[in-house]
RNA sequence: UGGGGCGUAGCCAAGCGGUAAGGCAGCGGUUUUUGGUACCGCCAUUCCCAGGUUCGAAUCCUGGCGCCCCAGCCA
């Protein structure tokens, strides 16, 4: 009861404050939430972090949450997105049972209780131009001056409103706004729109209808519909919660919902506009909605995020009301920390580099155990070869190296991870004065990569037996934008901030056991980073996107020095 | 005096009148067959600023300053 411990570990923020109040005072048993996007383009991670709010907080207190589409303006909205939609919300490991639901499911409701705003002289039919109510909607500072139309009776504005329903006017004649207060503060009360004529197909009503409500009308309402007590949305909605409150306390709905916000996702290196995005899809700067580079969940789990790391990284990132932009690598640590734990070590050579080991015999090889994951017993071992000619990494060798490269430089002994000690002894070179090849000798003593002696080597290098690996495509992935803040110094200009290196492939090669399989399970390049098979790999070329890189101290040195 | 909101470390973020949690990043060290992981230590005498109330203020009051959102028949 009193153990605040345990309070603490179980997470706080204001929304839990509020919902853990209101369950206290009886307002409700358990709350009922709902995540509710625009099926007009495809999930992203700042989408994540309110699905893990409504969907995690309906969890944690045995509650639950609706997946509503607002499906209120046909001219953006596609059945491609309400699938896909779907899908990442699944994929993230939500569920929302048997409450799949639609703003448009509520349309005839919706129409009656607007006819209900109507008779109540709380609603009219205006004919202004969208210029006209533009003007007369008066500035920031100044009040708005009322619409010649405000005062219809309520016979005529029912009757125009009908005539609307029934398609005799063309888009943008006339709309059905609140009667408010043109001169309020706060702009949505000025007569806020709550219906426009819109002649287009509906995704899911076709052409039953002609008119559709503004987000502003259904949005409440389709919560108070399903019962939804609290609906959680992101600041730039605060504006917006006394006309949520005026249309539920001025209609019959079944329930009095409360709308509370709190401060969307802000991250480095990234742009969240899904103008933006549809931009970067539509002109080709990325493959598609699911580039890996993308940073929609489609992309990320292309890119081989786990969700359960995208998760991790909202519970830390936490919830609050203040806007904030939050440091990429903090995403990336979640990646690492539990992919750390989930991803089985291979050796891959990115760019390989010929080793021929002098004094091993031609045309012989020795099987070798590694392990498969460190972290984790349970992964077991497998087998590698070594035999005369390997490759390594051309960033593992240095032929004037400075005093801290404990990598392959002439005389310097390394171990070949799982392998044995080498030596380098030679170099070949091309006419160009490139190193092609090292000549190393290996130490018969140390098989496994112990020495008997017990003298240590400093480096320890992951390496590839020539006659064994095999070729893949690996797909070398960084920032799509090269600023942390994309636009803000190329005068609002996102597309300026483009990262020409978003996207390197390399021709590589693989361990053989890679080659086999399709499962998109995440692995672990030893010494490069975490992987994950692309579905663009065929049967005889794999193909890899590097989901995120090990943590490099060396580079970090390097940079320094 | 248009309305609304927000300011706690480089970045997130707890804190709710009793003497500044935690995480990321960074720095130093230990372990290590991944320059990975793990582990240990360091990292805000001060909470946007200035006054005030109080035995006591990041928390309350007053006045400033800064930043964000709003003038779609988008959501």
């Amino acid at each position: 009861m009193s153990d605040t411990t345990t309070d603490a570990a179980a997470g706080q923020d204001f929304i839990r404050d509020i919902i853990r109040a209101d369950i206290a005072a009886g307002k409700c048993t358990a709350p009922v939430t709902r995540f509710p996007p625009e099926p007009n383009g495809y999930l992203h991670i700042g989408h994540a972090k309110s699905i893990c709010l409504n969907f995690g907080v309906a969890e944690e207190f045995g509650g639950r949450c609706h997946l509503r589409f607002d499906d209120t303006n046909p001219v953006k909205e596609e059945q491609e997105f309400i699938d896909a939609i779907q899908r990442d919300v699944r994929w993230l490991g939500f569920d929302w049972g048997g409450h799949l639901y639609h703003a448009s499911d509520y349309f005839e409701t919706l129409y009656e209780w607007a006819e209900h705003l109507i008779k109540a002289g709380k609603a009219y039919v205006d004919d202004q131009s969208p210029e006209e109510m533009r003007k007369s909607r008066g500035t920031l500072t100044e009040a708005g001056t009322p619409s010649p139309y405000r005062d219809r009776s309520v016979e005529e504005n029912l009757d125009l409103f009908r005539r609307m329903r029934a398609g005799e006017f063309p888009n943008g004649a006339r709309v059905l706004r609140a009667k408010i207060d043109m001169a309020s503060g706060n702009m949505n009360m000025r007569d806020p729109t709550l219906y426009r004529i819109l002649h287009a197909t509906h995704p899911r009503t076709g052409d039953a209808w002609c008119l559709y409500p503004t987000y502003d009308y259904a949005h409440g309402q389709s919560d108070a519909i399903e019962g939804i007590t609290h609906s959680l949305c992101t600041l730039e909605f605060e504006d917006h919660r006394p006309l949520y409150e005026w249309l539920i306390e001025n209609l019959p709905v079944p329930s009095k919902p409360r709308q509370y916000e709190f401060a969307r996702l802000n991250l480095s290196y990234t742009v969240l506009s899904k103008r933006v995005l549809t931009t970067l899809v539509r002109d080709g700067h990325v493959s598609g909605w699911d580039d890996p580079r993308m940073p929609t969940l489609a992309g990320l789990q292309r890119r081989g995020v786990p969700a359960e790391a995208l998760k991790d990284f909202i519970k830390r990132i936490g919830m609050a009301r203040a806007n904030s932009l939050v440091d990429f690598g903090m995403f990336e640590f979640s990646i690492r920390d539990f992919l750390n734990k989930a991803a089985p070590r291979r050796m891959a050579v990115l760019r390989p580099l010929k080793v021929v080991i002098e004094n091993w015999p031609e045309g012989e090889f020795e099987e070798l155990p590694a392990v498969n994951n460190p972290e984790d017993p349970e992964a077991g071992t497998r087998t590698i070869r070594f035999g005369r000619e390997l490759w390594v990494e051309q960033d593992d060798f240095m032929e004037e190296a400075p005093k801290k490269f404990y990598r392959l430089t002439p005389g310097q002994e390394v171990r070949l991870r799982y392998g044995y000690f080498v030596t380098c002894t030679g170099v070949v070179k091309n006419e160009a004065g490139e190193v092609v090849e090292l000549r190393c000798t290996y130490d018969p003593a140390t098989r496994g990569g112990d020495s008997p002696d017990g003298r240590k080597v400093r480096g320890t290098l992951h390496w590839l037996c020539a006659a064994d690996a095999v070729p893949a495509e690996v797909r070398l992935y960084d920032h799509l934008f090269a600023n942390p803040t994309p636009g803000s110094e190329s005068d609002g200009d996102i597309f300026a901030d483009l990262n020409p290196k978003s996207l390197e492939v390399v021709e590589a090669l693989v361990e053989p056991a890679l080659a086999a399989g399709n499962d998109p399970a995440p692995v672990q390049f030893e010494r490069l980073g975490y992987f994950c098979r692309d579905r663009d790999s065929t049967p005889g070329k794999p193909v890899f996107n590097r989901t995120v890189g090990l943590r490099d101290t060396w580079a970090k040195i390097q940079q320094k020095g």
